[in-house]
Formats: C-alpha cells, sequence, structure tokens
DNA sequence: CGTATATTTCAGTCTTTACTGAAATAATTT
DNA sequence: AAATTATTTCAGTAAAGACTGAAATATACG
C-alpha cells in the first residue's frame, strides 16, 4: 500500500509520540497505519508500507493485541490474518485510558500502600508519611475518577468534557 | 542522607515509572527523593544518597527544572545550590500535566491540522481525512479540558474528580 | 589575584531496547 | 503427506539512551 503524504505523515508523527509515551516507534506506526487505512490489513502488507521486518510486524502486532487495540478480521477467500482497529477515535481512546490504568497507576498505588503498611519505619518522619499518604489519595482518587469517565458513552464524555471547568459551579454550591 | 526501607522503596519505584514515561530513571528518582525529603538539599548529599554519578545528578536537576517540578533553595551559610520541590502533590500533578501537555498534546494536535489543511491530497480519502478531523477535535477538547482544570484550586478540583461520572447528570439534563 | 570550592560540559562507555534475518513451526492446499 | 504458504521465535546486531569520569568553567574566599 503506498501512502499518500497526508497518511505518511500522520503515521510518522504517530511512531515518534510513540516514544514519548511507553510505545514503541513500530508499533505506534502500525497502529497509526490501521487507523487511517480504515480496513483490515494483512502482515504482509503492513511490512511492506512501513519498510520494516516482516518479523517486527509480527511482534508488534502481538503487543498491539496485548494493548486490546487491534482485532484479527478474517476476509472470504484469504487464509491470512487480517488486522484492524477501531475506526472510533473514543473507543481508542478510552483503550488506552483503561491500559495505562492498569500498567502504570495500579502497580503504583499498591507500591504507595505497602509503603503506608510498614507503619513503624514511617513513624520515622511523619511529614514524609503524610506526603506519601496525600500522593495515594490523589492516585486513588484520578483512577476511580477515570474508571467511571471511560465507562460512560463517547457521546456523553465529549459533553462532560466541552462543559469543562464549568462543573465546578455544581460542586462549589456545596461548600462553604 | 541514609534513606530508612520505606523511602528506598518510594523512590526505586518512582524511578522505575518514570522510564514508562518519558522521564529516564535518575531524574525521576531524584525527583522522588526531593519529595520525601521535603527539605532542599544539594547535589552532593543527592550524589551519595543515590549513588549515581555527580554529573549524573547535574543534567537531572537541570531537566527537572525544564519540567518545572524543583525550583534552588539558598541556604544561608552555604554556598552551595540547594534544590527542593513542592510538597503539594497537587501542585506537582498540576504541573507535569501542563508540561506533558506542552510537550506532547500541542504539538500533535499541530501536525494534525497540517494534515487537515493541505486539503486536496487529503480528499483521495475522504475516510481517513474524517477520522483526522476526529482525532483533532478529542485531542483539542482533551487539551482545552485539562487546561481549564488544572486552573481550579486543588480543593476544587478534587472535589470535581470525586464527583466523578455525576457530573452526567447535569449534561443528561440538557439533551435529549 | 591565587587558591579552593562548586558546577557544568562532553567524549567515551555501558546498558537497554528495537530491529533484522534466518531458521523453526504451524496451517492449508493439492 | 508433500509442497506451498503463513507465522513465530530468537540469537545476533544495530541504534538509542543513560551514565560516568575527567577536564573545563564558573564562583567565592582569603
Amino acid at each position: 500500500m503506498e501512502l499518500n503524504p497526508v497518511a505518511k505523515k500522520f503515521v510518522l508523527h504517530w511512531g515518534e509520540m510513540g516514544s514519548t509515551w511507553g510505545v514503541n516507534r513500530t508499533v505506534a506506526q502500525i497502529h497509526a497505519l490501521l487507523f487511517i487505512a480504515g480496513r483490515p490489513m494483512n502482515a504482509e502488507e503492513i511490512t511492506e508500507t512501513l519498510d520494516v521486518a516482516r518479523s517486527n510486524v509480527s511482534m508488534s502486532l502481538k503487543e498491539l493485541a496485548n494493548w486490546n487495540l487491534i482485532r484479527t478480521a478474517p476476509l472470504i477467500g484469504d487464509r491470512r490474518d487480517h488486522f484492524e482497529t477501531s475506526a472510533d477515535v473514543w473507543e481508542l481512546f478510552r483503550t488506552v485510558v483503561r491500559e495505562r490504568q492498569a500498567r502504570e497507576f495500579d502497580p503504583t498505588i499498591e507500591v504507595l500502600r505497602e509503603c503506608l503498611r510498614s507503619g513503624e519505619i514511617a513513624k520515622e518522619d511523619a511529614a514524609a508519611q503524610l506526603r506519601i499518604k496525600e500522593t495515594l489519595a490523589l492516585m486513588e482518587a484520578l483512577s476511580s475518577w477515570a474508571s467511571e469517565m471511560i465507562r460512560l458513552e463517547p457521546e456523553t464524555m465529549m459533553k462532560v468534557i466541552k462543559m469543562g471547568a464549568k462543573v465546578q459551579n455544581f460542586v462549589r454550591s456545596g461548600t462553604k
């Protein structure tokens, strides 16, 4: 598949951004490609389009599957595996949030809890313990908040986000 | 400075998490150390505590300064630079959100706009163009939403987050 | 202004991660 | 079940990134 200049720009940029996140370039590029292509592609075609090793594509597809970002889509009359990603950017967003939460937040929350559990040692420095406590509280709050938000319908979520800081009016009224 | 077991655990874990983000281990460790220490430390002391090269500390402190996560705190009677970070985890959170937005979101939004600007080429594939448009819309919405949220007082922000998906009640009522 | 102390820079090295290509395995067709 | 096609695995290599240590620079002190 020959990418037009715009598609190429999109795919390359997404690849670079991937590195900034925890995802490597090829993985991010493949995902971008499938998103922009909007149709199932087989590994061979991906290999040619992105000009990377076939084995690299194989591993990267597995990685994307671990992230729940792609699914296989069998085509009639073609026994090769074909892969596609959701065309709905909101669904993709939710998936990424869910996965990152599981990979980054959950383990950290667990460690912070362990830190607080070993109370005797922490008592040495009450201030430090308090800061860890506050960090845990923040992360727990963000985490459960994110869990709730990604359960919303995309349309609803968009409205909540568009509403922005106006929501504070509702919480404000309940205070002071 | 000799770290107690809990502090050590915290610092080491934070260092590992840093790698998952775009920040390297030493940078994240130093930040965690300053946070847990809760007092200004000089580069020499950081070097000894974390057992890394003095030059590494120097570079990492500069990196943290670029992230606006530390400031220098001159101590009377000591001409060495001392560094500290905010003890307020909410302030730190805001800083990280602000910086990541600038580093990751803003450039991507710019690229997506460029992709859409070159209309003639994109017309080849209307569906692809639509998906890019939707991606841009999502990112812009998230971006301005985040900008608004980090302007709130920590206390208010916490309440909004605690409120969670309940906010949807307010947006829902305006629809259908 | 010379000495001492503090800090930064940067070339080279070490470590980690990404990627390739060849070989092994699996699946399908004739 | 042999041949063809598709996929995965993995050892080795290449590339990127982190870290060190020595040298250079800057700053303060006597």
